[in-house]
RNA sequence: GGCGGCAUAGCCAAGUGGCUAAGGCAGCGGUCUGCAAAACCGUUAUCCACCGGUUCGAAUCCGGUUGCCGCCUCCA
């Protein structure tokens, strides 16, 4: 199994430093409105990363922290009249429910940066003693010149970066432009709405970076296997937390990190606020199911960036009802004498997608796997080629599929006594003929949310969602 | 300005040296069907942004060009 490490930008093999355990981390999303597409397809990927680990035997420890506690959550409370915890409670809140619609299994741990402040405290206390952090003006800031891997992961370079390009460099005291904050002087708002921690140098609030690694290493030790995260965030935060990490540890800690494209719209980043801003409440609003959501954000590579579009959603939605179809037709299938290539067919399309997800997780081609098989075993269900153990194994094998995937529904299409009744009667009338009141008991059944499809053996149905 | 990435059919998207360039959507053709709806099968790139080079052989390696995207130290 391979994995493209940022670190080397290349693929590597992958072993967890204590196998069968396996320690992941996830920048988890900041809770002052609702997450965005870009931020779904971070957790999503997050989610298939240790899915398959899991798949794989191997035991995942996953935290995924809370963002609580930053000038965002701070300035949406003020703004919306709130206090700080009942306004980040609220959107963690929404938060919980976004990653249920979206079939994310929970972290381990989903920290708060507002109940690990003592940790960051401590981990500035101990850069300071280390040389690695200075304070100006009751704020601590980190001093990059003593960090000297600074950069390797994100591969900037100092002297050539336009320093000030995205920050007001006014509101701060480094000594260098290029040093970041970890301990921030609270400001006088701050102060009156009590955001504000007691330390030696004043009173203060942490900042982003030193939030992830303090909750990092607190919960999963000095040495990660993997962290997660959207390319966007490599600089400067993941690389502040190397840095902030590694100078305290005096090691490498985090592994592998793996870093997700992000999702676009019209070929521009989606950014939260702004007008190209999709949440992911209001596509549900629209009427999406959270799977298809899921299905689009997990179906094209990781790595690669992906451009959101109704239009694009739709089409995802009509490639899962071709799954959905096979999924059914499954369940209605006349048992038969099984067809000979069967288990040779489930042997290879079991192979191609292991082979593809074990290079680097690539879902396009075990999905292409997938669906080749279902081009293939089509016609064994149209045949009556399958026999019951034939079913079983195909549905076992899907259902090996989607524990990684997470994308498939088996919902078993058993009718009540009635509705089976009514179907009997119907085709009871098609077979007399007397099609009017065939159609009329039809017409009952699609108004219990039933829809017939006749087939040469058959009436067979599906639920109306 | 620096660093990184991308460019494959109408659309989305795999493929990083060698059989006829995966798969999905849309389209087209067919099968099934009382009707309807659906479904199933088949089919759709002599060619992989452009120019040059390496090689017996390149979408795939190298150099250059063009276009687009991301990041540049408290914006996710």
């Amino acid at each position: 199994m391979q994995f493209y490490n940022t670190t080397s930008r290349e693929k590597e093999d992958f072993y967890p430093a204590y196998p069968p355990q396996v320690t992941m981390y996830t920048c988890g999303p900041t809770v002052f409105n609702l997450c965005n597409l870009n931020q779904c397809r971070r957790f999503v990927f997050a989610d298939l990363v240790k899915r398959y680990l899991k798949s794989k035997g191997l035991q995942v420890k996953h935290i995924m922290n809370v963002t609580d506690l930053d000038d965002r959550t701070i300035d949406g409370s003020e703004q919306a009249g709130f206090g700080l915890r009942e306004f980040t409670d609220r959107y963690t809140e929404e938060f919980h429910h976004d990653l249920d619609a979206l079939h994310i299994e929970r972290a381990d741990g989903h920290p708060r940066a507002s109940e690990h402040v003592e940790d960051m405290v401590e981990l500035t206390r101990k850069l300071v003693e280390k040389g690695f952090a200075y304070e100006k003006f009751r704020s601590v800031y980190y001093d990059i010149s003593r960090f000297r891997d600074y950069g390797k992961l994100s591969r900037v370079n100092l002297s050539k970066i336009q320093v000030g390009k995205t920050v007001d460099l006014d509101d701060y005291e480094k000594d260098n432009p290029r040093d970041f904050t970890l301990l921030k002087r609270s400001t006088l708002s701050e102060l009156k709405r009590g955001i504000f921690y007691k330390t030696e140098w004043g009173n203060v609030r942490p900042s982003w970076h030193i939030e992830c690694a303090a909750m990092c290493m607190r919960h999963l030790g000095e040495t990660v296997d993997i962290h997660t995260c959207g390319t966007d965030l490599i600089f400067p935060h993941n690389e502040n937390l190397v840095a902030i990490a590694e100078a305290d540890c005096g090691h490498r800690v985090v592994r592998y990190w793996l870093h997700n494209e992000l999702v676009t719209v019209n070929d521009k980043k989606m950014v939260p606020g702004q007008n190209n801003s999709v949440t992911l409440r209001e596509v549900l609003d629209r009427g999406y199911s959270g799977r298809v959501v899921r299905f689009l954000l997990l179906s094209q590579h990781y790595r690669k960036p992906m451009n959101f579009s109704y239009p694009a959603l739709d089409a995802a939605g009509r490639t899962l009802a071709r799954l959905d179809e096979f999924i059914r037709r499954l369940g209605f299938a006349p048992l038969g004498e099984r067809a000979a290539g069967l288990d040779q067919l489930i042997y290879d399309v079991k192979t191609q997608f292991t082979q593809h997800m074990d290079d680097d997780l690539n879902i396009p081609g075990a999905l292409a796997a997938v669906f080749r098989f279902i081009r293939q075993a089509n016609p064994l269900i149209t045949k009556g080629s399958l026999d019951q153990e034939g079913r079983d194994r195909v549905i076992e094998l899907l259902q090996g599929f989607d524990s990684v995937l997470r994308v498939m529904e088996f919902e078993s299409a058993e009718l009540s006594p009635d509705d089976a009744l009514l179907v009997q009667k119907r085709e009871q009338a098609r077979q007399e003929k007397k099609f009017d009141l065939a159609d009329e008991y039809r017409d009952q059944l699609r108004s219990r949310r039933i829809h017939i499809i006749d087939t040469p053996n058959g009436p067979t149905w599906e639920l109306i969602k």
